[in-house]
Order: C-alpha cells, then sequence, then structure tokens
DNA sequence: GCCAACGTTGGC
DNA sequence: GCCAACGTTGGC
C-alpha cells in the first residue's frame, strides 16, 4: 500500500466538506501538473491512504486522512466547458488529465501544522518540505507517514 | 498583499 | 533548443 499527500485550499475544499459530502468520498479533480498527473495515473492504487493537507489557510498542515478508492480515470472536469479547471486543449480521445475519488476516514483532533512538520528532524526528508515545492500531490513514506499520525494523536 | 519558486508558453 | 515573459502556487 503506498501513501500520499494531497493538497487542497480549505476555503475552495477541506476535510469537513470531504466528511460531509455523500459517501463521504469525492472526485479529487483539477489536477493539473504533469508530475502529480503520473502519480494520479500511474500510481495510485484503491486502498492507497493519503493525508489531506490544508494549504493558503491559517493553519496549513495535516487536516486528516482519507483513502482512494477509485484508481486514476480521466478527469471529468477537463472536458466540461462550465467547469473552472477545464481545458480546451484536452482531447477525450487522450485523456491528459487524471482524477482519483477519496473516502474520508479521520480528521485529526487538531492541525499538525506546517511549522510543526519542519521542526521535527525525521521528517526533514520529506518532499513537503523541499525548498519550492509546489506539487499538490506527492509520495509520503512509511516512516513519515507513522510520525505524523503519531504527532496528530499526541504520541 | 507580497514575493519566491516553479511550470508553461511562445518567439526566435 | 534557448530563454524571457508570464501565470500559478502557496507560505508568510
Amino acid at each position: 500500500m503506498n501513501y500520499w499527500l494531497m493538497k487542497s485550499e480549505p476555503s475552495v475544499f477541506g476535510i469537513d466538506d470531504l466528511r460531509r459530502s455523500p459517501g463521504r468520498k469525492t472526485c479529487w479533480d483539477g489536477v493539473r501538473n504533469y508530475q502529480a498527473r503520473n502519480m494520479i495515473r500511474d500510481d495510485m492504487r484503491v486502498g492507497d491512504q493519503a493525508l489531506f493537507y490544508h494549504s493558503s489557510t491559517e493553519a496549513t498542515g495535516v487536516a486528516g486522512i482519507m483513502e482512494i478508492v477509485r484508481a486514476g480515470f480521466p478527469d471529468p472536469s477537463a472536458l466540461e466547458p462550465d467547469d473552472p479547471h477545464y481545458d480546451p486543449d484536452s482531447d477525450p480521445a487522450a485523456p491528459r488529465w487524471f482524477a482519483v475519488d477519496v473516502k474520508f476516514k479521520e480528521k485529526f483532533g487538531r492541525i499538525v501544522t506546517l511549522a510543526e512538520l519542519k521542526r521535527h528532524r525525521a521528517l526533514s526528508g520529506m518532499q513537503l518540505l523541499k525548498r519550492g515545492n509546489r506539487l499538490s500531490v506527492m509520495p509520503v513514506s512509511a516512516s513519515h507517514w507513522r510520525l505524523i499520525l503519531d504527532l496528530a494523536r499526541g504520541r
């Protein structure tokens, strides 16, 4: 099983929105970066776990956990002209962008903040903490995953 | 709101 | 293929 971290701005869609979604599931669409696309399309598997990361907000950080419940499929929002993520250059016959379905698993009792993650030397290798990182989807190692869950649960 | 860092675009 | 200009991300 793989571990991931996926970013979203809570002012657009946060972990509470996911929890309130029908079936506690949503289509994680709108990713328009090729590196992230490749991971969504090629590497995400049903049953993989993902940290839900809140970006661009006060208290940026990890808010909880979700699970991949449908592996990569062509992102419908790329083909829908009314969608803000519409890509006019996208070809339905050769999909460029991909999405997964995710399901709410857990909301932490608190946000494990970015500042806090930065304080732990054991997490210094995290892609999230690398300078200039802007990926909205990235892998998380099993050891980093465990440590972050320990932090969330007060060890 | 500012700005650093990065990805993409397009002229050449 | 180079690279300047531009747009976006996201922390602060």
